[in-house]
DNA sequence: TATATATATATCAATTTGATATATCTTTAT
DNA sequence: ATAAAGATATATCAAATTGATATATATATA
């Protein structure tokens, strides 16, 4: 449902093109904890011209053809009543963490370490991101916007320090949990081979 | 993709059922960071057991009829290979983000004080779920398995100090970004205007 | 003993993604 | 000068996924 209430957030900065929003979710601010696609991208765009809740320019300046789309005052109110609204609770996909969680100690240890420097990198890049955002941007965020940003920053950190810690603890093979990582490994190490003969 | 690979991981660890897999990722450790729909599980359950990935086995206890799924070594295989393999980016939906981000200075703050507490709470009741686990759950995980919980720990830990740091600066009205309020709502404040009397 | 909640399986319409197609404009390399 | 590559711009569609709903039994609670 908000995936059109986001839209009209964007457009309520400037008013922007379909490619403009699109973009806003994938190298800018907006990005950082919402994504859209362009499959529903432009059909609720043209949904929310019939509903009256955004408009439609259409500009042609020598001979580039663009739609750009700006907020009505319909649009200005459902916008308003929406940030009102007590917001739904996050939804994560992070493999590496399903993928930690489902480790087996049995494994090659070497290998979870390369995914988690992996992901370090790809979260130093967003933090020096939001960090030189925080610096040079002014315009396009309302004061209150800014907490947004932060946000992400102690988020990332947050990640960053973990990514540290674990990499430590996975060095030292003295594991966090203190337990013996052999016999955790036994009964599933069993069942995968009591499986493999099975299968013949 | 992952859907299929993340029921592997969670059978990994013991046969279940299709409503075992769904509560994993509601209530328990799974779910923190994945979820997973009725609507996909049971259809995926049918195909990864046409293609070999895990096996059926039904019970009748006392009449009482349940469908228990395994990995089959073919399964086994998959699974350590999908863990190998890099894991993908993480992706979020975060309304809470999305909102704070289009804030608009000149709307109530006291609004969006409201959403910070309720997340908060929110917040709060899982990382006490997350420490209580650590500290009485022994089974069910490996050893490098914990480190997801002490990732979970720490982004639970790192969005609480957000919300405080957030809520303090709403409160002083000495925000962050330290801007003119009435400056930055201004613009956005003269076209909202301009689009309500178009509407007539 | 009635009621509510938990366990268990399953389907389906509606939503959303990810890939792809097309075309123009701008920057970079030769 | 021009060819190639990359950015800007709009759009659609098959495939994946969600969220709601239906159904039934077992267990805990009032």
């Amino acid at each position: 449902m908000s995936i059109e209430h986001s839209i009209l957030a964007v457009i309520s900065f400037r008013p922007s093109t379909g490619y403009d929003i699109k973009a806003e979710f994938e190298h800018k601010a907006a990005g950082l904890f919402w994504g859209i696609s362009y499959g529903s991208l432009y059909p609720k765009l043209k949904k929310l011209v019939e509903q009256g809740y955004i408009s439609l320019i259409e500009t042609d300046t020598e001979g580039r053809k663009k739609k750009l789309y700006e907020l009505t005052g319909k649009g200005w109110i459902e916008l308003e009543s929406w940030l009102a609204k007590r917001p739904e609770p996050l939804s994560i996909k992070d493999e590496l963490f399903i993928k930690i969680a489902a480790w087996h100690d049995e494994m090659d240890i070497s290998l979870l370490a390369g995914h988690l420097r992996a992901r370090a990198e790809e979260s130093q890049e967003i933090l020096n991101f939001v960090k030189g955002w925080k610096q040079n941007n002014t315009s396009y965020i309302s004061s209150v916007g800014m907490l947004a940003m932060r946000y992400a920053e102690l988020k990332l950190e947050a990640e960053l320090l973990w990514i540290e810690e674990s990499l430590a603890s996975i060095k030292k093979e003295s594991l966090p949990a203190g337990q013996d990582p052999k016999k955790l490994g036994e009964k599933q190490l069993a069942r995968r081979k009591t499986a493999l003969k099975a299968d013949k």
